[in-house]
DNA sequence: GCAGAATGTAAGCGCTCGATTACAAACGGT
DNA sequence: ACCGTTTGTAATCGAGCGCTTACATTCTGC
């Protein structure tokens, strides 16, 4: 990768979106902590003082990398299909997988504005998973579900775990829709009713598989 | 210079104890790249180069804290209890949680050995909940147990969403259950040996809302 | 075409980190 | 009492970090 053909001529804006990109990128497969400015403009082909000029500290960076990517989806998507996307999201190769839950799964014991972008995201995500089910502890069964996107996040791409890490996308789309479906429904205290069927669970609430490329896809310039 | 108490008189086991359960208690709070050898030190009132005469390494010294805490509850706790036992643990208030699941969530990019022992600490986990289903994709099944346990420790202790990081413990209990047997319900061949645990809730195996030391005796001590 | 703003670069500051070193103090066998 | 070993301490080293500064280069309005 010489880069030699369109020089890059004095452009802060597409130097700022370079920087952006390289942020992006890094943060995701490194996590806040272990990233550094220097490997960010040095991925950016840029200086690292211009890191600062145009995002005044990396925890600015970051917050705005966090605040771009996963904002997108978010906005997007309607509400029903919003746990099959993020679960299709996070099966996908690594290549096209949105990074931002990356950049949030890796970046663990940082400070507190990293918290807070943490918190902020979740929040959001939670959000919209609560207006799938019903009831008075539907904040929590939200919550219990992004549990688990996020720990298979974890286990397939932050801590490489087999099977999971490998396993058959559709398979494991399959086996966790049904357990949710299970938790989505109204179910009282009485554990007897669970006997959920995958094919056929909540009537809107979980639009199964469907792996399919979707139309809406999202440019990631590596 | 104050600490007039029972002179600490030189005692290498005793020094190297305390080195020990500094570094478990910030592992766990901070992760391991947040945690420097001289907190450790600091908190266990011992010289921080005694920490390379007595582990080698900071790297090493994490490997012997996660080799320790986390395999006691993994030896002693039986396949059928390890569900509920963990789920416990994560709900329970902060004090008496075991923290390696705390440090294993909060050491998020570091470096190989640490990655390493991750791996290995999950694999002996998902090994044991593989035993409490049947069926080809058992394994798989179980991480994607794990998986759940991850993300509930994720939203609960280390980046805390409400309403899961402050709901009641046994509502939680109960609806991660009533999903879990959804998912662990044996789907084709083997027929049930005894795998009654979770999807008829026995009493003795989710003792949820008594934390009280039951007969089963549980040597978790500090 | 030139002044001043915008953009890019090189150097380095102040700090913290893990790890090492040199040395002092307590211990224990003889 | 002596001496070698064990245990503890202070000082530092070299590297890497986020961030700043001083300066060179290019662009733009007039």
């Amino acid at each position: 990768m010489a880069h030699q053909g369109p020089e890059r001529r004095r452009n802060a804006a597409e130097t700022r979106r370079a920087l952006l990109d390289a942020a992006t990128t890094l943060f995701a497969e490194r996590g806040f902590d272990s990233t550094t400015v220097r490997d960010i403009a040095g991925l950016a082909e840029a200086n690292q003082a211009l890191v600062f000029r145009y995002f005044g500290s990396k925890e600015a960076l970051f917050e705005e990398v966090m605040a771009g990517v996963g904002r997108e989806q978010l906005a997007t998507t309607p509400a029903e299909r919003l746990l099959a996307t993020v679960l299709r999201d996070l099966l996908a190769p690594a290549a096209d997988r949105d990074r931002s839950l990356e950049a949030f799964l890796r970046s663990g014991g940082s400070g507190g504005a990293v918290s807070a972008v943490r918190e902020q995201l979740g929040e959001e995500y939670a959000r919209v998973l609560r207006t799938l089910t019903a009831g008075p502890d539907a904040a929590l069964r939200a919550d219990l579900v992004l549990a688990w996107l996020l720990g298979i996040g974890l286990l397939r791409v932050v801590a490489p775990k087999e099977p999971l890490s490998t396993a058959d996308a559709t398979e494991v789309t399959t086996l966790v829709l049904g357990a949710v479906s299970t938790l989505l429904e109204r179910v009282d205290r009485a554990p007897a009713p669970a006997r959920a069927q995958v094919s056929a669970p909540a009537p809107a609430a979980v639009p199964a598989q469907a792996p399919a490329p979707a139309p809406g896809r999202q440019p990631q310039g590596t």
